[in-house]
DNA sequence: CGCGATACCTCGCCTGTCAATGTATATTTT
DNA sequence: AAAATATACATTGACAGGCGAGGTATCGCG
């Protein structure tokens, strides 16, 4: 991975939820719908990713079903609820509010 | 504290190292200047800010020495060294490349 | 003298990440 | 038909950073 992943941290569940905005997906195809976006720079590993699942499902962000194992294995498909959508929300302000916290703060100070 | 830490975390070290660029400083003033700096809105707690000080004196990019008790308790002084340097340039421009694919992979997608 | 401010430090827990490993099925290759 | 590859999900155990809680010491003020 290029990109310290540390940094990364804790947007995990941003990500999984800005996937599951527009349609429900299952974790594998979340997973090569990022890699394409970044073209490699990036990487969710799958167990970060599916520990996240079920962080998102205890706490009623997303809904899993079984279903749609006509081309290959069986899929595991989320949904996205009123909470995670909220959550969703929230984070995405705290991210904005965060990135300019962070560029001031690792700015060299002057004073 | 407002913000989400872990969104901040794995920024403490550049935070420190930013704040070391133009002189040496010690733990006490760095905190406060990054309360005030902030407003109140994140607080780099004391535990972890010695910690992040241990980590990167260890890596050789800053170095320590006592001085000025002459206005209270006793200060451990820290300067910034080529290494810090060349680290503190690294996250920056990591943190830039991390923004950017924040914001592609937490933005709603429509495909 | 007690209290608050200044200033530093450590222990142990918690949480998120991830390498390693395992399972099962479908498709493609040999 | 067997082997390899791709699809797809899941768990375990280790690791690292953040931080709450607690501790030490000095100085000035009332």
């Amino acid at each position: 991975m290029l990109i310290i992943s540390d940094v990364l941290r804790g947007h995990t569940e941003t990500i999984i939820l800005a996937h599951l905005i527009n349609k429900d997906s299952y974790g594998y195809e979340i997973n090569k719908a990022i890699q394409e976006k970044t073209q490699g720079s990036f990487e969710l590993k799958e167990a970060t990713l599916y520990t996240a699942f079920r962080r998102l499902e205890q706490a009623g962000c997303i809904i899993s079903y079984w279903g749609g194992e006509e081309t290959g294995a069986r899929r595991r498909y989320y949904a996205i609820t009123e909470n995670g959508k909220q959550l969703y929300a929230e984070n995405k302000t705290d991210w904005e509010k965060a990135k300019q916290l962070i560029d001031k703060l690792t700015g060299a100070c002057t004073n």
